[in-house]
DNA sequence: GTAATTTGATGAAACGCTTTATCGCTACCT
DNA sequence: AGGTAGCGATAAAGCGTTTCATCAAATTAC
């Protein structure tokens, strides 16, 4: 059926080692072509259309230049939630960029790993995972079985490889931009507390008050989960505080929670911004569809798709690398949920402009 | 390194032959094993940890289990156009149901398909082509090479095999809606000349009019090019129209378009939908944040990648089929771009209630 | 009771490639 | 001259699987 390397070995009068190491330029072996031989080689080939068999390759060499994408089993490409599809977008950018191609996994919901992919699972040089639970099938298969990986979104365990968006400087952009904004009294709402961008952004709050001087008030820091539910009923209750108590902003720890706290201000007759602030985090594309438009922190999702894949890559290949942990700079989308009556200080240390999207 | 079936196979006392029969349970061969042998295979195998090598599988049967999923050379996850993403959702979903893997490709601008991925291009049993252009490298790889591939979004030549929205319905949906309101006088805002969706809508806008005994009127059909620009011209020169020639509905062919006639309409100081009622199609995000809301034909993008990977895996497994030439029907989401002030009478022919999507 | 079929099992030949070990040859130092 | 290095090239040994051709034994058919 198709043309094999010994076909073209026959018509260029060579071997077939000459003619793989030809073709597909031999990475260890040690044979030497003439370039008589090799114009000949390549002739012969170009004649025949030869295209070299990258399974038979693969069998051979143990290496198969895919790397494969977990995604997490949460229904992958939602309409409403980009994070899947912007990683995966990065992700394919890399892959291509450096010569590799791509396989696509979801663990999803009720599905075994080794029932669906375990047994006929093309091997793949490495794994992106991105948000893998530690619990993941996966993660141990990668583990035992020695295969590279690079999580996406992960506590940054020693001996791994990780990616995160830069979860502390997010919270502290946030909070801080209240700060400047003249807020003192900034109430925060927390994520799923075992998440671990919950903590990091914890930290990045508490930072961000304690450089501005400001004392940190734990009846002002409320469990959200990154609910919507939980996030406006935790915010009717931090403004029916007594005035004195009562926060004059809210840094939500994300969208969705923004919304709800936004949804509770407004039904308790206040405004949003004129009395209460709010930002989120995220910056998802109905951060422009709400009513304030809102102000949020926004993470280079593309990117860390892209640094995933360079590292698992230099991984894979055995390239030094400077560091096994990534963490990607983030900025502030800033809308009209915080106000703009107060100045804006801009950020001494902005990286990448806090950029801002408009609807079409 | 890893455990092969000739160990398994010494384990067990048995040929390899046998184990390859009973564990990756052969297809074409002949070969007969008893029940005794198969269960000491298999406890060997157990105790071994093996796993079966999938490469080398398919090296010698010329089969992968994998398919391909080709996405446009437009920058394929792009946060404001989910279809590549709702796509991809669809077909992961059936690649697993139906035990397969994906591989996933996008044909980006300026890459040479060949050089890209071409060379070591895994083998993938069959590819999924999102709206491929007609001169398409891949397509032509795919038809010289046998190997099968289905279109989403394509011309449904004879002798290939397609999956489309049914753009003719989809249209008719949209302009009968307007007809029913009590419009008489409809515009239409043509897409791309020469994309095959435009011809098929034209077609069903014409249709509609027919069916309610409306006369068509060519100056109220104008180019647009699913192009916000000239959609946004196109509607300034038709709302300059002496009053008996000019429309009161707009039927745009995309939701950009849809939102550049309704910029027009307010810039000439009349109101959507009281002035000028408009329907987009495609129903993507935006139509849930444009002021009014749009209404706008939406289509099961999810199901049409679906679709395309259960007609590759019957092409590839030869399996027979009703249809080379999937029509997936669509719905008209009606929200608040054409008014509610008539009365509404509801589709008889309704299939798949007409969704509306509400902001969180 | 012999022939024909079925059952259970096996060795070995692919599948298309990479790579190791080997070899002849020329050229270059001592 | 002898030894060594380097170049150009090759035959052949796998990589881990499936499957073909074969075969002995057991079962059934006539």
């Amino acid at each position: 059926m198709a043309v094999t390397i010994r076909e073209v070995a026959r018509l260029a009068g060579a071997s077939t080692a000459a003619v793989s190491a030809t073709l597909n330029g031999s990475r260890g072996s040690n044979i030497r072509v003439g370039t008589a031989t090799q114009s000949r080689i390549k002739a012969a080939a170009q004649q025949l259309g030869y295209r070299s068999n990258p399974v038979a390759r693969s069998l051979v060499t143990g290496r198969s230049q895919v790397i494969g994408l977990m995604l997490p089993y949460v229904e992958g490409f939602s309409d409403d939630n980009p994070f899947c599809a912007l990683v995966t977008s990065g992700v394919i950018r890399e892959t291509i960029q450096l010569h590799y191609n791509l396989m696509l996994y979801t663990s999803m919901q009720g599905t075994n790993f080794h029932h669906s992919h375990g047994d006929h699972l093309p091997k793949v040089d490495g794994v992106v995972l991105v948000m893998p639970p530690s619990s993941s099938e996966i993660l141990l298969h990668c583990e035992t079985k020695g295969i590279p990986y690079v999580s996406i979104i992960r506590e940054p365990i020693p001996g791994t490889m990780t990616v995160n968006s830069d979860d502390v400087d997010g919270a502290m952009l946030a909070t801080r931009h209240l700060i400047e904004l003249g807020h003192t009294r900034i109430a925060h709402l927390l994520g799923d507390p075992d998440a671990y961008t919950t903590t990091q952004r914890l930290a990045g709050y508490t930072r961000a008050l304690a450089a501005a001087k400001l004392p940190f008030d734990e009846t002002l820091v409320r469990q959200a989960s990154f609910d919507w539910r939980a996030s406006y009923s935790a915010t009717r209750n931090l403004i029916e505080l007594p005035k004195s108590k009562r926060p004059t902003a809210i840094f939500a720890s994300n969208d969705l929670a923004a919304e709800g706290a936004m949804r509770a201000i407004r039904e308790s007759g206040r405004q949003v911004p004129h009395d209460v602030a709010v930002v989120g985090y995220d910056d998802t594309w109905f951060a422009t569809t709400t009513q304030p438009q809102l102000t949020s922190v926004r993470m280079p999702i593309a990117e860390m798709g892209a640094s995933a894949v360079r590292l698992l890559i230099a991984a894979i290949e055995g390239t030094e690398i400077s560091t096994r942990h990534v963490v990607e700079p983030v900025s502030l989308s800033i809308r009209e949920s915080c106000g703009t009556n107060h100045q804006q200080i801009p950020d001494p240390r902005q990286r990448g402009s806090a950029s801002c999207t408009h609807n079409p």
